[in-house]
DNA sequence: AAAAAAT
């Protein structure tokens, strides 16, 4: 317990009209979803005398009554909080710090310090002088150290048991941010520790604040933290993170997914919880079946938040924040993380922030520089024998002939079980991922490809954001997506946390409409574009509309500095009227200079010295003049180099 | 058009 946060008593942050702290809702009785109004204040007007939560004391007998999950834990509570008479760091009633199970192995009581668990650890050199953007009101500055903000030693422990030594860029801007209490939409390069950003403050706010008994009714929880994620893995990896970082903090993270039992989450989430992880379907369930309510949350993250408002996901997201019992922006503090912000998802979600904070973290110089991308010309028939010269090349040139861990992107589920079958068939061990197999498959799959047992894993853009595998040496794209972001995205599962990777796409007829996207983009991370795909790109009927991004040197830009106005916007996804001319200050090309390592001459010298898995082994991997093949038109020359 | 996300 932080002696230091004794005396905070609201903090500055708990947006006026809205006492958490002191004006404790009583609530008491279940009331089904369509019942509540969207201000949890007006409702229940009058508290139920004998379920009043004035005085700590009354509160815990309160939860006795509830018996389930207080009862045990009760008593010791009750000791710990109620000397302190309000000042107690944890008025929730279910810390089992004691009794809680380590997430950073079995020998973690050991010091933080001294503690040899496996992490990541971050290549700094990388993150240097990387360009940095905001806007927005007051913005406050950025921190050099974690030790700049007070978040709690408690929470500074495990920052360190995690071996974070200094704040990615990302965290150094976004925390302070968001320790200040406000909005913020921050675009980041995959792979930069946007995870750790958002949960840092909410962990530490949730610490620090006294957060008025949350109601108790029949059935039903009151998490104060919500984070929603497109995918089911990535929630557990949240979920997983999160957890490391609230060890012994007493604050409670959940995680709730669908294709598992809800009975067992729900059981789960009775024994309380403070930070709920969610996708969304799963979410609005717990809410209609009145099991989770939204009334006391005080901090909303949206991870892969541009993806969470596209066109499929959108309604859903929609009805967990406008529709249920969340109280309004400005009430509860919004925090949207993302590698990519296409400007229309950017007005979109406008409407869920309060006078915002934009913050992008440039990509040049960044982690996409430190993945070397190639483009290969190749039929759709003639994929599959590629893909397998290219696995081939890389188990000899591999790590004592153990193939390196390749993620390969496809279209379909379809194509994904018909492609993993092919390769099994052809010797190279290899699962998928995707939205046709059981949860329990797409586990299973996960882990063997991370273990190395297989791997080789062919998946569907379930895979494509977020997910934190290490020693991903090799993203194929054996079918290019249709969008820019989406090939953003899921290059990005390699080159993670500063390490370097190699990325190859297969491109055909088919993918015309993301020529000019692709080798825009690839020019801005200073990687070669063959020629045959510029001239792609340079045809006036390829590429233009809605795959074009939104600025050079990030994945995105504040649409509220380019709104001239909606001009000639029309329906154009990103750019409003002019395209890329119309950015100030910007441009393509406009790169710190010299920052790429990006090997000037022929592949297979990545920086970092070597593709092969681990860092080890030649670099030298696919041999003399490989990159040459391409260049001599759109046509098949390529593919019957390798046929 | 596909994928994801509840049962």
């Amino acid at each position: 317990m932080s002696s230091s946060w004794a005396d905070v008593s609201e903090s500055e942050r708990a947006p006026s009209g809205w006492g958490y702290g002191n004006s404790r809702p009583s609530r008491t009785n279940y009331v089904p979803p369509h019942l509540r109004s969207r201000t949890p204040s007006s409702d229940f007007a009058a508290p139920s005398p004998g379920n009043d939560r004035v005085g700590y004391g009354g509160a815990h007998s309160g939860y006795g009554g509830r018996g389930q999950g207080y009862g045990g834990r009760g008593s010791g509570y009750a000791g710990r909080g109620g000397g302190g008479g309000g000042g107690g760091w944890n008025n929730r009633g279910w810390d089992r710090r004691d009794t809680e199970t380590n997430p950073f192995g079995n020998d973690v009581n050991a010091d933080p310090a001294t503690n040899e668990q496996e992490n990541t650890v971050i290549n700094f050199e990388a993150y240097e002088d990387i360009p940095i953007e905001t806007s927005g009101d007051n913005v406050p500055p950025p921190v050099n150290t974690f030790a700049e903000i007070d978040l709690g030693e408690a929470l500074n422990l495990n920052i360190q048991r995690c071996k974070y030594v200094k704040p990615t860029p990302v965290q150094r801007n976004a925390i302070p941010i968001l320790a200040a209490g406000r909005d913020l939409m921050a675009c980041a390069q995959t792979g930069s520790g946007k995870t750790a950003a958002f949960c840092f403050p909410i962990i530490s706010g949730i610490m620090k604040e006294q957060h008025g008994e949350r109601p108790r009714g029949v059935r039903g929880v009151y998490p104060l933290a919500v984070i929603l994620s497109p995918t089911r893995e990535l929630a557990c990896q949240i979920h997983d993170e999160a957890r490391k970082f609230s060890y012994q903090t007493g604050v409670k993270v959940v995680v709730a997914y669908g294709g598992t039992p809800v009975n067992q989450q729900i059981r789960e989430l009775e024994r309380g919880v403070d930070i709920l992880v969610a996708t969304p379907g799963r979410l609005n369930d717990l809410l209609e079946r009145g099991r989770v309510s939204l009334q006391m949350v005080k901090y909303l993250a949206l991870d892969e938040a541009d993806r969470m408002l596209d066109m499929g996901f959108e309604p859903q997201i929609r009805k967990i924040v406008q529709q249920m019992d969340m109280p309004p922006p400005g009430v509860r503090q919004t925090m949207l993380f993302s590698a990519t912000f296409p400007r229309e998802i950017q007005r979109l979600a406008s409407d869920f922030l309060s006078n915002y904070i934009f913050l992008a973290v440039g990509r040049v110089g960044s982690s996409t520089d430190l993945i070397v991308q190639r483009v290969e010309f190749v039929h759709d028939s003639d994929k599959r024998s590629h893909l397998m010269d290219l696995l081939h090349a890389q188990r000899e040139n591999g790590n004592q002939g153990k193939q390196a861990l390749t993620l390969v992107f496809v279209e379909t589920k379809k194509g994904a079980d018909s492609l993993e079958n092919w390769l099994c068939i052809n010797g190279f061990p290899a699962t998928t991922i995707h939205g046709d197999r059981s949860q329990q498959e797409r586990e299973v799959a996960l882990r063997s490809f991370k273990t190395g047992r297989t791997p080789i894993l062919v998946a569907t853009d379930v895979a494509a954001r977020g997910l934190d595998i290490p020693h991903v040496a090799h993203v194929v794209n054996f079918d290019l997506p249709n969008d820019i972001d989406d090939y953003v995205h899921r290059i990005g599962r390699t080159g993670r946390a500063g390490n370097s990777g190699l990325a190859t796409a297969f491109f055909n007829d088919n993918n015309t409409s993301m020529a000019k996207p692709l080798a825009e983009l690839m020019q801005e991370a200073n990687q070669e574009v063959p020629d045959w795909l510029t001239r792609y790109a340079s045809r006036a009927s390829f590429g233009g509309g809605k795959n074009r991004r939104s600025g050079g040197r990030f994945g995105g830009r504040d649409f509220r500095r380019e709104s001239y106005g909606r001009g000639g916007g029309g329906g154009d996804y990103y750019g409003g009227g002019g395209g890329y001319g119309a950015v100030p200050g910007g441009g393509y090309g406009a790169m710190p200079g010299g920052y790429g390592t990006v090997p000037g001459g022929g592949y297979g010298t990545v920086p970092g010295g070597g593709y092969a898995p681990y860092g080890r082994g030649g670099g030298a991997y696919y041999g003399g003049g490989y990159g040459t093949v391409p260049s001599q038109g759109y046509g098949p020359g390529v593919a019957s180099a390798w046929d």
